[in-house]
DNA sequence: ATTATCTATAGATCTATAGATAATGC
DNA sequence: ATTATCTATAGATCTATAGATAATGC
């Protein structure tokens, strides 16, 4: 039994890791992990390369440019969370609780984020991913801020409603999911960092304590649900 | 009256726009102003040199390498919060509750981050930042975490310090904190949102809305203190 | 014939050094 | 004499293009 696909053109100086993989998604993983570690500026296109097993000039038959490589990585990682937020919201209020909903989806996003090979989430905070040519990135992530900022204000108690809007509250429940990425920078993520992060989205839609294991113990069901 | 600082060198091809700050001053507000907008591998050390109005090679009289100027602008940042952080932590628990030390030390720092002249937090988000030769600016932050984790065991519910070592409260109230940066990339941020930040961060270690409320009042007068 | 690579290279950077020069201060 | 700049440039990149080549597929 043959493993390898059959490939063709001209043989790499260095056989390819997995050779299961196409070449374009090779280079996305090589590119993402460097981007995560050095920055996009500060990394070339000839690290890309050399990472894949290739030639620097190889890169530009599946790519155009450098951007292209970032936009395609960018466009790849929200478009899950986007797709698991709507579900999850079609569900509130008939068939689970806005508070178990927003657990569910701020549990799951931190989850993904965790387990991504390198960490992803970082490539969103570069001063590149605000140029105009990604705006297709950044108004996927407004769309998903705003139904964290619908989620929120449905479960919020009044005494939270009363003194924040949706839009704030959805900047911050975001905000406080993506402190993964920054958690990831320094050490490994655990099982207790996604429950203690969802958690805190409750908590900072001022739910007490009876509220959060409520919406905690719902949420597994929900959860079971997806899969 | 001769408003012009008493300078000395052969004169600029152009002459400084704020001629009572240092050169050295000049290079660190144009560098960290391009440094938060491009990227640090994407400011180019021509780019400052353009912004101050000296020639490239003119840098290299007041920094020896570009790195240094990162390094500087990173130091100056962390050093005013961890000050302030020490001067309200030992007025606990005496003379102030851990609460409303917790809601002043974070509004304090929202703050700070919300008027710098440019989002100088973006800097801590680059991937830069992580080489080892920055440790000393790293060992700051991670001071100023251990307070805020300290401040906010002290303020947390049992509910929350039964669910979460203080080491990781720290972690995910600094982080909240430092949304005010992510918030500053996309709008100006205004006195509510400090105000959002700082609540949240109480919520977050599980108190009620009387007990935000509380420590929301007395944390206005030990800011005044502060002054 | 088609595909995916290779080699070679143009042209545009970028960082940092060397040495000259135009001010002020003594 | 000292200071802070200037001009000029070496040497090392870096991106992207042009054209050759070694496989497979028909």
């Amino acid at each position: 039994m043959k493993t390898t696909r059959p490939r063709q053109g001209r043989p790499r100086h260095t056989p390819p890791s997995d050779p299961n993989a196409s070449g374009r998604e090779q280079i996305l993983d090589a590119a993402g992990a460097l981007f995560v570690e050095h920055g996009i500026a500060a990394t070339s296109t000839r690290m890309i390369a050399e990472r894949v097993g290739i030639r620097q000039a190889s890169l530009y038959y599946h790519f155009a440019t450098k951007d292209e490589i970032l936009a395609e990585l960018l466009a790849t990682s929200v478009r899950p969370s986007l797709q698991m937020v709507d579900r999850v919201q079609a569900w509130v209020p008939e068939r689970a609780s806005a508070a178990a909903a927003l657990y569910a989806v701020a549990a799951t996003d931190v989850r993904t984020l965790s387990r991504t090979p390198y960490n992803i989430g970082t490539l969103y905070l570069l001063p590149e991913v605000l140029a105009e040519r990604f705006d297709t990135f950044r108004a996927d992530r407004d769309r998903l801020q705003r139904s964290y900022g619908a989620l929120g204000a449905s479960a919020a108690t009044e005494d939270v409603t009363g003194r924040m809007p949706p839009d704030r509250l959805g900047e911050l429940l975001i905000q406080l999911v993506e402190v993964v990425i920054q958690i990831r920078r320094t050490r490994d993520p655990e099982a207790a960092d996604t429950d203690a992060i969802a958690s805190s989205c409750l908590r900072l839609c001022g739910l007490g304590e009876p509220g959060v294991v409520a919406a905690r113990d719902e949420a597994g069901v929900l959860l079971s649900r997806l899969a």
